[in-house]
DNA sequence: CATGAATGAGTCTTCATTCAT
DNA sequence: CATGAATGAAGACTCATTCAT
């Protein structure tokens, strides 16, 4: 039974992989510096892989599949749940502690829209897409309970989405970024309160 | 006097280029599918581009050019500048509909920043990142006359730059968006306010 | 009557091209460059030659039958003419006088036998074995008159056209040579009477 | 232990180029013309050379070699060395039977100056300069021993240069060469002793 | 299972030549 | 006659993928 180890070339592979597709950008990635950094020879990468896009597509999947489980969306039924706020705000510390552990699938994420074989890029837009639904949702449920404003859940859902992208985008791009706390704090200030004074 | 023919022609490529990138991404794209598209000879494109990379380039420098026209600092000094908040709204009104007047070129700036010779994607870096600058200088000036509340102004530039991208990128890719002036509305609802009621 | 200045242009072309092919090769050598230095434009160039093999061919003509006009068949039967090795210094310092009066045409035949469209390199071949040719008459004329020692007279042609090969190509790649004088002196004593002492 | 066939394919590629170009020229040799004559796929080529240049040089480097083995200077110290002329004459068969063992070869060498990207044409022209050189020390040294006769060695060298290089043209343009030791003898007696009877 | 040599479709780019003005 | 914009055939090179060992 040479599952287990099979496994372990497989990781070993998506790893090289994500350092590559991070680092380059997915047409700019080749098999080969995937297979270098992989330490393995160019016909392997084809017993664990149908091809390129297959890859891609392994590391989104995981990506996507890491996300979802840490976009819990607001429970408002339960009494028991903590407040609302309080939800989000630790759901935006999750999220953001999982973009900090594995930047380079953060990066792979916010600029992989831009892919192949169309398949890749369809997928990640159908889950952003699943993003944008679920904060349209929680918006019209805090309608519905009064918690949020009137206002138009699509747009507003949009612009909430860019904001924590942008955010992510900063915080992946910068070398020294401040504490999850500090900046979960902005991102509540700004998308909850806005900037203004009073 | 070939001058004004000259300048069509390139205008001509530009124009296929451009929908080519927006289509298929820098790296997609092929130059046959430009010149297919401008219904043009191989050898005519490389009669007014250097090669790929320099019409993107040329795109590119055309998309940030209009931009930068579109994106005033505000004026808090002159007395008789109309107030903050409307200068602010008139300039998110025009940067959405020179936008929405050329969905392509916003896809590219979107998009575009997974580059190819470095160069282009440096460029757009920079502009993002001069962008970055603009909104974090807003918000100091409005720190300064107690417009704006106290906050990490670098976060929230970059909260802000993401709520204006995603707005934009909800615009770009809705076949029927709802009016300029419902977006511009919640766009400063956001991030001015927050969605929260009360 | 354009025709004088018909001829004219056309020189003009000559000339330019001559120089390009000298500088270049033949095939590095390309239109553009020929008509930049010609000062002419493109379409010009086709009115006055067929393409690039043409105007080739014509300066390889015109080499040629300059050339051919300063190698003279060594005269032994007319009692007036001069003694035979005056003939061949005569014919060698007009030889040699030519090719530094014009070098590029000299480089152009001496390597220009590596050519193109097979007919400039067999013209060009053709024109060595009549050279080759015109010395193996001259030795086995010397022979008959026992001024030449009995010898295979196809080798030592070949060997002795070598000879002037090489001492014109030392000639046109050495910045300041030695008057042709000298020149001719050595060429003579080396073929004529060999290295040795004594 | 795949070394020996990788120096096998690699001989088999630089067998195939050398014929193109020996027949065609390097300008005119096609990538296409080598794998087709090599019987093998474009990719495998470039397995093997970086380009059209390396293979080039690959082949002018074997060339260079082999003949520099064969250029023997002329000891005239070591008293048990054999006399000179008799070194010279040894050497000269030694370098026509090599030439006349791989005429593409030396086809190549004779009419590469006109190379490409003037690496491989500058170490052609250094290769000429060098023999230039070592014939021209042979001259020097003869001259002290008072072998031969004063000369200007820089001219004359020149000049025993072409007459080499003229029999070699010969020898490998000609269907039937006559014995590499009639060649010898004929080259040895223009150089050495003149074509003049007495 | 692992290997890496071989493949060839796909791209970019150059440049001699044509032709409408 | 002169022009130079347009053409497209031709050639170099890359790289994802296959397959015999």
């Amino acid at each position: 039974m040479t599952s287990p180890a099979r496994a372990e070339r497989r990781e070993q592979i998506l790893e090289a992989a994500k350092g590559v597709f991070a680092d380059e950008g997915y047409h700019e990635a080749s098999i080969n510096a995937i297979i270098e950094r992989a330490g393995i020879a160019r016909g392997t990468f084809y017993l664990y892989f149908e091809g390129k896009a297959a890859v891609f597509d392994a590391l989104l999947d995981q990506a996507m599949t890491d996300l979802r489980s840490r976009i819990t969306r607001i429970d408002i039924e339960n009494p028991d749940a903590p407040p609302p706020q309080v939800q989000l705000r630790t759901g935006l510390v999750e999220l953001l502690e999982y973009v900090l552990s594995d930047r380079q699938l953060a990066v792979i994420l916010l600029s992989g829209a831009r892919a192949p074989e169309a398949e890749a890029a369809a997928r990640l837009d159908a889950f952003f897409d699943e993003v944008h639904g679920v904060i349209k949702l929680a918006l019209e449920n805090g309608m519905d309970i009064k918690l949020v404003r009137p206002c138009n859940t699509e747009v507003t859902a949009a612009a909430l989405l860019g904001t924590v992208r942008g955010v992510i985008e900063y915080l992946v791009t910068t070398d020294h970024p401040p504490p999850v706390d500090t900046i979960v704090n902005e991102l509540i200030a700004v998308s909850l309160r806005g900037v203004l004074a009073g």
